[in-house]
RNA sequence: GCCGCCAUAGCUCAGCUGGUAGAGCACCUGAUUUGUAAUCAGGGGGUCACAGGUUCGAGUCCUGUUGGCGGCACCA
């Protein structure tokens, strides 16, 4: 008996009823066949050794692609798990996937393991590809399934089978030769010699079983794996030039901002890292006055009362700043603007004409945030949002999300980031409202999203639980992504706190309320800017702009007077006098990522020029001292008044 | 908040099995007046995070606290 087996291209070929995609691989070539980890069957991921009984469009995944490596992965965590429980003995397996980079294993055990066993169990990991054990899949039923795991006292697998598998359901396990097996749906490689040698355990941590917090604590060892050894080094290569872009390392160093035991969470800005902030406040303001926005302050701290009445107490008491006045009164530092903002939209009258209101505001608030979260600027107390709200009708609001998308895109894109996409996170398991409520909100800003011309990507269950939001997923120089601006479609809170205009009709109406944020916090959108650029600053941004750095003393009156008539031109500039020499102020200045440096010898203060070096290259540009001011001027200009 | 790891000079780090702290850079002083990525010499600087304990003796061992780091959970 024969069977069809269509490949990729379109050809078809015939094989003998049972054929395995192995021996169709060896068919075509060795190489093929040495690099192919599964095949797929009717577009069906299947292990190389399965037989295939009859005719089917088929293709052999290789290590070297996504699904391929996928696959490595897999087998890597099993590897793990085979050799954490050989070398452990009592510890329980319980679940472990396939990640960006490599994969992990949730262990149970109660002795913590320690990275001082990462060698031992690598050995260990090492061992079990040389000894190249067979994996061998294995159909059973539900019922043997987690009779076998409880009686080896696997109690997680037992757990898992017992409620992810439906009753009569057949279920795979993979064994390593006769010694070890687990769970999976697989597929995965003939053999452990296959996986190869390019994998590294890389960090242990703390992890909820099942991801839930009231559930037993795991051992979570993480690890990477790739096709070959030079994918891994690549890999371990950029990791090092991530660390090197680090916003704390580089906040210190560069003398932008620090924080101390006394104030976790919270920032000293130090005068560049203020620089910074203030010239991005200023863009910021510029493009909000140019798209119609208005500009309020609202209050630090409110009673709580007001809290109450905006329901933020009962829901997110326990992360407020509560503070208590000396005559009883119960106050809260504000953790958001919005129920601010509601209470100038309902001084006064509010007509249909008003709308749509977009009311901004770089507001400073206070979130008592987990300790464990907080990291660097990423992650703060206090911080500052480019908050705004823009009351508006129902009719308004595919526009006015449209329009939000338009402008923060532009924003985004001076700032040097790339949008990788925006995404719709939908309704909440916990949320507030009626199912056609969602339905309509999630239509609202998928249809804006499309009027601006973008498909965003869902992401269920990520909405506010008052509202669905659109969140913008930027991408920086090395390829990270970072989510930076959001809009949220809210109609709970102008009902909650009475916001209301007169119609057209002399009726009150309700107005909707969309929360938006392009920056999101400054200081992480800071954080965010710092990594992007690894601290080397386009000139609009960089905290100093120009460095005159002197050769001789005989040039120091020149040069403080070339810098005051740089200063002159709008220029942030610094003199560097110092009894050193050139070469060793050039490299100082440029290891600080100074844009420019203007040296300034003999010469120059004779001729009144300034020889110019940029950042990044060491060509040198002679230009007169009103040249200089021109021409640096208008390269330090913000992008949005070029 | 939870799990693990860590804490030595302003920064980066060394300090072996316990015997009262060291380097480089930075800083200060002096010499040098220099032409595009580190001039030379000298000097100051540490309750070894904090609090207990073990010991004749603790940076080193133990306990606790605080903070940092990596994850998990959380993120209106």
């Amino acid at each position: 008996m024969s069977i069809d087996i269509r490949f990729p291209d379109g050809a078809v070929r015939q094989f003998d009823k049972g054929v395995t995609g192995l021996a169709i691989a060896e068919g075509i070539s060795k190489g093929l066949a040495k690099k192919a980890v599964a095949v797929k069957v009717n577009g069906a991921e299947w292990d190389l050794t399965r037989p295939i009984e009859e005719s089917a469009a088929f293709e052999i995944i290789t290590r070297d692609s996504a699904a391929g490596l996928d696959i490595l992965r897999h087998d890597a965590a099993h590897v793990l798990a085979q050799a954490v429980q050989e070398l452990f003995p009592g510890t329980q397996v319980t679940f472990g996937p396939v990640t960006d980079d490599g994969f992990y294993y949730d262990f149970a055990r109660d002795e913590p393991f320690s990275t001082d066993d990462f060698a031992k169990i690598e050995k260990r990991m090492a061992e079990i590809v040389d000894a190249d054990l067979p994996i061998i899949r294995k159909v059973w039923n539900k019922e043997e399934a987690i009779a076998h795991f409880r009686s080896i006292g696997e109690i997680y697998k037992a757990e898992t089978i017992d409620e992810v598998i439906k009753p009569g359901e057949p279920i795979t396990i993979y064994s390593h030769g006769d010694k070890w097996g687990d769970l999976c749906r697989g597929p995965h490689l003939p053999s452990t010699g296959r996986l190869g040698k390019a994998f590294k355990l890389m960090k242990l941590a703390g992890a909820y079983w099942r991801g839930d917090q009231a559930n037993a604590q795991l051992q979570r060892i993480y690890g990477t794996a790739w096709a070959d050894e030079k994918q891994l080094a690549e890999h371990l290569q950029r990791i090092e030039e991530a660390e090197k872009r680090d916003h704390r390392k580089l906040g210190r160093a560069m003398d932008l901002f620090h924080m101390q035991e006394e104030g976790r969470g919270m920032v000293f800005w130090h005068e560049k890292g203020l620089t910074l902030w203030r010239t991005i406040e200023a863009y910021m303001r510029r493009r909000l006055d140019k798209a119609g926005y208005v500009e309020v302050r609202t209050p630090q701290v409110l009673d709580r009362v007001f809290w109450e009445k905006s329901g933020h107490w009962q829901n997110y008491h326990e992360h407020m700043f509560v503070c208590e006045t000396v005559e009883g009164e119960e106050l809260s530092l504000k953790p958001m603007n919005c129920p601010g903002h509601v209470q100038i939209f309902k001084f006064g009258q509010k007509s249909y004409r008003d709308l749509p209101l977009r009311m901004a505001e770089f507001g400073a608030c206070h979130r008592y945030e987990p300790s464990g979260s907080l990291h660097g600027l990423m992650r703060v107390r206090a911080f500052t949002q480019d908050d705004a709200h823009i009351f508006c009708r129902e009719d308004q609001i595919e526009d006015e999300v449209a329009a939000f998308i338009t402008l923060a895109n532009h924003i985004h894109a001076d700032f040097g980031l790339e949008r990788d996409h925006i995404s719709l996170g939908t309704r909440p398991e916990k949320r507030a409202g009626t199912e056609e409520f969602w339905d309509m909100a999630e239509g609202q800003l998928l249809n804006a999203a499309r009027k601006a011309g973008v498909e965003p990507v869902i992401t269920p269950g990520d909405g506010a639980f008052y509202a669905p939001k659109l969140d913008f997923v930027l991408k920086d120089a090395i390829g990270r992504t970072w989510t930076c601006g959001t809009i949220q479609n809210d109609y709970v809170l102008p009902e909650r706190l009475g916001a209301e205009f007169t119609g057209e009709d002399g009726q009150k109406h309700r107005p909707v309320m969309l929360h938006r944020a392009i920056c999101g916090s400054l200081e992480r959108f800071i954080g965010v800017l710092i990594e992007n650029y690894a601290g080397a600053f386009p000139m609009w941004l960089s905290p100093v702009q120009v460095v005159v750095a002197t050769i001789t003393s005989d040039a120091e009156g020149y040069a403080h007077e070339a810098a005051a008539e740089l200063r002159k031109a709008g220029l942030r500039v610094q003199v560097d006098v110092a009894n050193e020499k050139i070469n060793y102020k050039v490299r100082e200045h440029s290891l600080a990522k100074i844009p420019v440096i203007a040296v300034v010898g003999r010469k120059e203060a004779e001729e009144r020029k300034l020889a110019l070096r940029r950042l990044g290259g060491d060509a040198q540009q002679v230009v007169t001292l009103e040249e200089a001011k021109v021409m640096l001027a208008e390269e330090a200009l913000p992008p949005d008044m070029r």
